[in-house]
DNA sequence: GCCCAGGCGTCCC
DNA sequence: GGGACGCATGGG
């Protein structure tokens, strides 16, 4: 019998992480829900499946794929469970936040791609994003495919799994402003033919050395880019986990829980995590929330 | 038809 | 520096 990619696992430990919730935490756009438990993730030119399995999580690849790749996308270092001690115990909005959202992490996305999903993010709703962000990928991202793939096609009876990747910024410069708005990106088409012809990737990798504010200027600098763009790019493209960004449903929780402004410094450095938290729970909970 | 969505660029003061 | 306004598109 022949090895497939699916015959291969391997267990990553990673007590209280919950798939469903990163996925539904808005700062992703991509994954694939197989099922409540499974998920297809993509990272450049990879792909693997995932499966929610007790006190962590089940990756369908090879071990050296996992620790070359995969527990630096999941940042398996931070330890939620240690930043949750300073959580106030006298804050009850921000208790009941984690307790609804204690699986949520921070992935260590890829900076082009979080760069320009959160510039066509910008008055969209998160299933808008999705949709825009994939018609992006197959008109102009390498398609992939694995073969061997145990689900077969009900079109064209192949076996096989057909993929395409997040265009790089080379690829995106390919594409006309009409290509661009073939994808659904309204207004935001002129943003990105502007954007992509600013960078190199070279630049982006370069700016990992820079400091937060440093690289809040520079990502401001490009074609747009706001606060809120920018400060998603800091959080969920480079990791930097003290940025806390403000949208409609932050701007929400900080009007009616912290009218005398939310605690920032007793969250030092991991304000945007305890952003992550309000976000996904003032989003999920809407009217419901207490 | 209406309102809203992980906002930004531009104009104006 | 801050406030008003227009902006394309899809979903509820």
């Amino acid at each position: 019998m022949r090895t497939t990619e699916t015959d291969k696992e391997s267990f990553l430990p990673l007590p209280d992480c919950c798939l469903h919730q990163i996925d539904e935490s808005g700062q992703c756009f991509r994954w694939r829900a197989i099922d409540e438990n499974a998920y297809r993730l993509f990272y450049r030119n990879h792909t693997v499946e995932v499966v929610q399995k007790g006190d962590g999580l089940l990756l369908r690849c090879s071990e050296e794929e996992v620790n070359a790749l995969w527990s630096r996308y999941f940042s398996i270092e931070d330890n939620y469970t240690e930043w949750s001690k300073k959580l106030d115990p006298k804050d009850l909005f921000l208790q009941r936040a984690f307790q609804y959202g204690r699986g949520i992490r921070i992935l260590r996305q890829d900076p082009w791609e979080t760069l320009v999903t959160f510039v066509l993010s910008q008055r969209k709703s998160i299933p808008a994003i999705r949709q825009c962000v994939e018609a992006l990928c197959v008109c102009a991202g390498t398609r992939q495919f694995i073969p061997d793939y145990p689900d077969t096609c009900s079109k064209c009876g192949t076996t096989g799994y057909e993929w395409y990747s997040f265009p790089s910024i080379e690829q995106t410069q390919q594409l006309t402003l009409e290509d661009l708005r073939a994808c659904g990106l309204g207004y935001r088409a002129d943003y990105l033919y502007q954007l992509c012809r600013q960078l190199t990737e070279k630049e982006l990798m370069d700016w990992e050395k820079l400091e937060d504010d440093e690289l809040r200027d520079k990502l401001l600098s490009l074609r747009g880019v706001g606060i809120k763009v920018a400060t998603c790019v800091l959080l969920f493209g480079y990791h930097r986990l003290n940025a806390f960004p403000e949208d409609v449903w932050i701007q929400r929780v900080l009007k009616e829980k912290y009218p005398e402004g939310f605690p920032f410094k007793r969250y030092e450095p991991y304000n945007g995590y305890f952003q992550q938290l309000l976000f996904y729970y003032r989003r999920s909970a809407r009217e419901d929330f207490q």
